[in-house]
DNA sequence: TCCGTTCATCGGCGATATACGATGAACCGG
DNA sequence: CCGGTTCATCGTATATCGCCGATGAACGGA
C-alpha cells in the first residue's frame, strides 16, 4: 500500500508568468490538459483519492488501458500531473502547483 | 461607434450542470475554448475592451483573417462569446455567464 | 530464472484542428 | 444600383487527436 506520501513530494515550485504571451500560451496549455471529458474525469479522480495507480483510473472509465495511458501522458506533458514509478507500478498524482496556477490564471481573466 | 450595450444584451442565463459527467463535459467544452494561445488572445482582448469588432482582433494578431473568423466560431459554438451582427460588422463579446461558470467549475476542482 | 502483473509505446484508422488564400454573402453609402 | 467594406465560408494541406488491439519493457514473486 502506497501513501500519497511517498510518490508524491512535496511539490515542484510552479513558476508564475511573467510575460503576457508566457500566461497566454501556459493557460491554453492546461486548458488543453482538461479539454476532453475523459480528462477531467481522471483529473477528478486524482484529486477524490489523493494519488492513484494507473489500473485504478482504468477500472473506472469506459476507455481501453492504452487510450487512458495517452491521456495521461498528455497530462503530464502538460505539467499538470505527475507519474512516479513504484516497482512494477505507475503511482500519478496531480501537480499541485500547476492546479493551482491554473485556478490563478482563470481567475484572472 | 458601438458600445457595449447595443450589441451585448444583459447575458443569457447559463444553466449550472447538476451531473458530474455534465460538469465534465461543460467544463472540457469550456476549456476547449482556450486551449490555443491565440484564443486565449482572443478573449484577453474581448475582456480587455468591452466587446470588440472582428477586424480589430485580426489587427492584433498575426494570423489571417479566416484563421481568426475559423476561432471566433469555435469559441462560440463553445458558448464562451457572443457575436451580434451589426450592419456590415460582427461585435463580438464575453458571455458573461460562460465565463463565470468556466471560473466556478475550476475554482470547484 | 521464469512468469505474471503493470504500464508505455507502436501502428493504424478516421476525425478534428490549424493555417492560409480565395471566394461568397451581407450590408452601407453614394 | 454599384462599389467598397466586413466577415464567413470553401478548399486545401499538414498536423494532431482519440481510439483501439498488439507488442514491448520493467519489475517482483515463485
Amino acid at each position: 500500500m502506497n501513501d500519497a506520501t511517498t510518490c508524491c513530494p512535496p511539490a515542484s515550485a510552479e513558476p508564475t508568468p511573467v510575460d503576457e504571451a508566457e500566461a497566454d500560451a501556459r493557460l491554453a496549455r492546461l486548458a488543453k490538459a482538461i479539454a476532453h471529458p475523459a480528462r477531467v474525469a481522471i483529473l477528478r479522480i486524482l484529486i477524490r483519492r489523493r494519488s492513484c495507480i494507473c489500473g485504478e483510473i482504468v477500472d473506472e472509465l469506459p476507455l481501453a488501458q492504452s487510450t487512458v495511458s495517452q491521456h495521461l501522458k498528455l497530462m503530464k506533458q502538460a505539467g499538470l500531473i505527475r507519474g512516479d514509478v513504484d516497482g512494477p507500478r505507475v503511482c500519478y498524482c496531480v501537480e499541485p502547483g500547476a492546479i493551482a496556477l491554473l485556478k490563478a490564471l482563470v481567475a484572472d481573466l
